[in-house]
DNA sequence: TCTGGGGTCCTAGGACCC
DNA sequence: TCTGGGGTCCTAGGACCC
């Protein structure tokens, strides 16, 4: 039997999320801001239309905000993934067999359902969502996950389809794989999209007919995978338990360049802090630390990028003990005269902190160190994060390299502080 | 002047070994 | 002048995703 996936996907998810606190903004022309207020990374339909791009820098369509009075937020991550999990929470009422793919996407498996089922059970799945947490949501249903890709991007777009659409078994399966543009289908971005066009193949249902060997040539067996999924055979199951995460790594771009080894030393700190943080939520510990800094990457001159990895005598999760090591990477990376705009760390060789592998020659008190690392994060959980910090981190205020908000909304659902004011 | 962050998978090539 | 072949492991880089 064949299977039957629906690809659940919210729709223009930041703004959907700030929309359900602020409802002034309906039908109004809204985005959201990257880290710094650097690009927009969500936009309604109504900022689409005014042909604000996914991913634009701000500074380049100034006018158009100003012209045509686009409401502006920074991104506020706490909101969204709260909302996330209410989305994904009300999803799990429907069946137990999902696959959270991302912050705002969910694949369920539908094989269950007798075909004249699928459509209303989606819209009952659909009305749901929107009633419990008033995001709005699309849903394509077909035979593969790259084909309810597809069907969710038709139910987007078609009025006549209302937002929820099933292509299993459709005589219009051709007609909707002729309105994808090639560069649209998951898995075909720039590159594999431009070796396409070259070829003649501008759509859905020309890749989906085209020249195995071509593809196969260009593309490898990934290429392989993706003709087979346009063709009704399904080669990427639902993955109900996520895989294990197999490294962590926070990075951020500073709001000033900044010059001085000390000054990056303290924002390096600070992203250990955090990784070590998260590490530690997973449960895991790291066999390999990698630490890199780099020059503004849009400034070809006086460019420097570089990159260390060490490898920890033994596996942890101890902030301080992290910071060491970054510490000393990064000294033996950092070149005196450049114009450091972005650094981060990254932990990989991540394994359950209940099989770490103890060193001989270990010296550290591990379970000393343990205790002290649950009662910060107890904390800091309790108290908001970062009540407690390594010094390291350093204590002045207003720091460079530290990220801004400056259009932040408030974090209505997850500050006791900031709870919605109902007047 | 101003340009996000965090992931995964695949492949090619080098190092090393027998 | 001739100077194997095959396997594994690791890494860097490319491509893609949200």
């Amino acid at each position: 039997m064949h299977p039957v996936f629906a690809l659940v996907d919210c729709n223009n998810f930041y703004v959907s999320c700030e929309r359900v606190f602020n409802p002034k903004l309906a039908g109004k022309p809204v985005i959201v801001l990257s880290n710094n207020d650097g690009c927009a990374i969500a936009r309604s339909d109504e900022a689409k239309a005014l042909g604000i791009k996914m991913g634009v820098p701000v500074f380049q369509i100034l006018n158009i905000i100003k012209a045509h009075k686009v409401h502006v937020y920074s991104s506020n991550y706490a909101l969204y993934g709260d909302m996330s999990q209410r989305v994904m929470q009300t999803l799990t009422q429907f069946t137990p067999d999902i696959e959270i793919y991302s912050i705002d996407e969910s694949f369920l498996d539908l094989s269950g359902f007798s075909s004249h089922n699928r459509t209303e059970y989606g819209r009952k799945i659909k009305y749901a969502v929107e009633k419990w947490t008033g995001i709005p949501v699309s849903i394509g249903i077909a035979e593969t996950k790259t084909l309810a890709k597809i069907a969710n991007r038709v139910a987007k777009k078609s009025k006549k389809s209302n937002g929820v659409l099933d292509l299993t078994a459709s005589p219009f399966q051709d007609k909707a794989l002729e309105l994808i543009d090639v560069e649209d289908v998951w898995g075909i971005g720039r590159s594999y999209s431009r070796f396409l066009k070259e070829n003649g193949i501008n759509n859905a249902l020309q890749l989906r007919d085209a020249n195995d060997q071509l593809i196969k040539k260009r593309m490898g067996i990934v290429g392989t995978r993706l003709l087979h999924e346009l063709r009704g055979l399904s080669c990427f199951p639902l993955e109900r338990c996520p895989p294990p995460k197999k490294g962590i790594t926070v990075s951020r771009s500073f709001k000033q360049a900044i010059e001085t080894l000390d000054e990056l030393l303290e924002a390096v700190a600070a992203y250990v802090s955090t990784g070590a943080e998260k590490l530690r939520k997973e449960h895991s510990v790291a066999g390999v630390l990698m630490v890199f800094l780099m020059t503004n990457r849009f400034n070809k001159e006086r460019y420097y990028y570089n990159m260390t990895t060490i490898r920890l005598p033994v596996s942890t999760s101890d902030t301080s003990e992290l910071i060491q090591y970054a510490h000393g990477g990064l000294i033996e990376i950092y070149k005196k005269g450049y114009l450091y705009k972005k650094a981060g760390v990254m932990f990989r060789d991540l394994v359950s902190e209940t099989q770490v592998q103890t060193n001989f020659l270990d010296s550290i008190d591990r379970i000393h160190s343990n205790r002290i690392m649950q009662v910060l994060d107890n904390i800091n959980v309790k108290m908001g994060s970062s009540t407690l910090k390594y010094a390291a981190v350093g204590l002045r205020g207003n720091k460079k390299w530290q990220t801004v908000f400056d259009h932040r909304s408030q974090s209505y659902t997850t500050n006791w502080n900031q709870l919605l004011e109902v007047s």
